[in-house]
DNA sequence: CCTTCGAATTGATCCAGATCAATGCACCCG
DNA sequence: CGGGTGCATTGATCTGGATCAATTCGAAGG
């Protein structure tokens, strides 16, 4: 069951055929058929920036999908220390068939809408759908790539290269959704606050506002407000973040 | 066509149903009439402590499982600095299916049986299968979860707490193999030399030695020769790796 | 037995990033 | 308007781990 009145403005109807990420989802294979069955199980909802989604290691019995907005995994130690293991954007799903808990805080980056399922419907329809196996196991392959390239950055990268490999991701996925090419002048938000930035990075944040003055100061960024950066050289930035061509 | 000449003394046949990985492998939830499939697809191959099985770019035609031996995956920038990103033990799963090519090295740590398959017939395989396929995103939901566990480490942990957390790790591996209880005294060969040990933690060699030594010394540990292991008081060396109970 | 050679340990020094401490800067609210 | 309140920036100092530099150890071979 839909509930319309909690569709953010940018979702123009609750059908699963205008849905903004009806390609890049966990139904992106899906046939008309499997979608007219989804369409029944799932429901939005959404979620204001801050709201935590899900708690470290309590049983949630939803999964879905994000439709906007931008969502964190985080651990935390005992004594406080945290990093961040990972960034969901739209069409990142959420939640792990098969698994009760999560291990990481899922907190909400910016306001989030969300598609959801009951675990126990998705799951039965995951066994009777291949199409959605073979999609999930192809996006759980690219988390895991992202995770393992973000490994080289906390284990070897210095704080600017790291801050650096950070703002060209965001640099690729601007030019990505506004189909410019990669080393176009980008303009973005950078969506996180200092403080977890330096927990996505595993730095302070004193190092982290430090080393994005001195990008700044170099010319290398520009800052519009707090978040919003302008990149007038992308290779130029690239060579910073200690990425090969 | 599987070759007996390349198995190694522990790989008592080279029939599927003696596999010693048989209920742990992308195989596992396969019935006999899929196995005897798996075992006409199948062969082993033999490689030295050193090897490339997997240069990181190169297109690569065979996937397959570890039956023996350990193996790493490793990421290298350009000016040299490397990080681990990964260990395959027997029985994980080695290549992405879809994927050409692998963005690491994937290194014989020890000398490493694989049971390997065609690409391309392993492919048609798990289209057909569904089993298969659920037990690969199953793996990789596991390796996602290690990937993030070693996210936490690299980014906030200290020297010393990342080198009680690869003991705990191996701990916990040979409590395993062993059928013992995890807090028991274990007793375990430390796999991987120095050098890469420091490329697994984001260390230096010296860092790394310089902390071994620091818990041999306070007795946490006790080293007899220069890669085996033994932990008198696991608890006290979980205590040591900053995690929870 | 001694020599060799790569891996491991140990020591001395250095420095990138952490820590401690103000200060600046919006934005809200009484 | 003034004074919170919560980020972000900037400055001063400290330190854990890197770097540079010898040893030491142990297995392999003559």
């Amino acid at each position: 069951m839909t509930v319309p009145t909690l569709l953010s403005p940018d979702v123009r109807s609750d059908r699963c055929g205008d849905c903004p990420i009806r390609y890049r989802a966990v139904c992106s294979h899906c046939e008309a058929d499997q979608l007219a069955i989804l369409d029944q199980m799932k429901s939005y909802r959404s979620y204001s920036a801050g709201d935590t989604l899900i708690w470290a290691g309590e049983p949630v019995s939803k999964l879905g999908s994000i439709v906007k907005g931008c969502a964190s995994l985080t651990r935390t130690m005992e004594d406080g220390r945290r990093q961040m293991v990972g960034l969901l954007f739209p069409s990142d799903f959420l939640g792990r068939p098969g698994r009760e808990a999560s291990p990481y805080d899922v907190i909400a980056a910016t306001d989030v809408t969300l598609c959801q399922f009951e675990r126990e419907s998705f799951e039965t329809f995951l066994g009777a759908t291949p199409q959605i196996g073979n999609r999930l196991l192809e996006m759980t392959l690219d988390e895991l790539d992202a995770a393992r390239e973000w490994m080289l950055l906390l284990g070897r990268k210095t704080a600017r290269e790291k801050i650096a490999s950070f703002l060209v991701i965001l640099a690729r996925r601007d030019a990505l959704l506004n189909k410019k090419f990669p080393g176009d002048h980008a303009k973005f938000d950078m969506i996180i606050s200092r403080e977890s930035l330096a927990d996505y990075l595993g730095l302070t944040i004193e190092t982290t506002s430090r080393q994005i003055s001195a990008l700044k100061n170099e010319g290398i960024i520009r800052l519009t407000g707090k978040r919003m950066v302008e990149v007038p050289d992308f290779d130029r930035l690239l060579r910073e973040s200690g990425e090969d061509a």
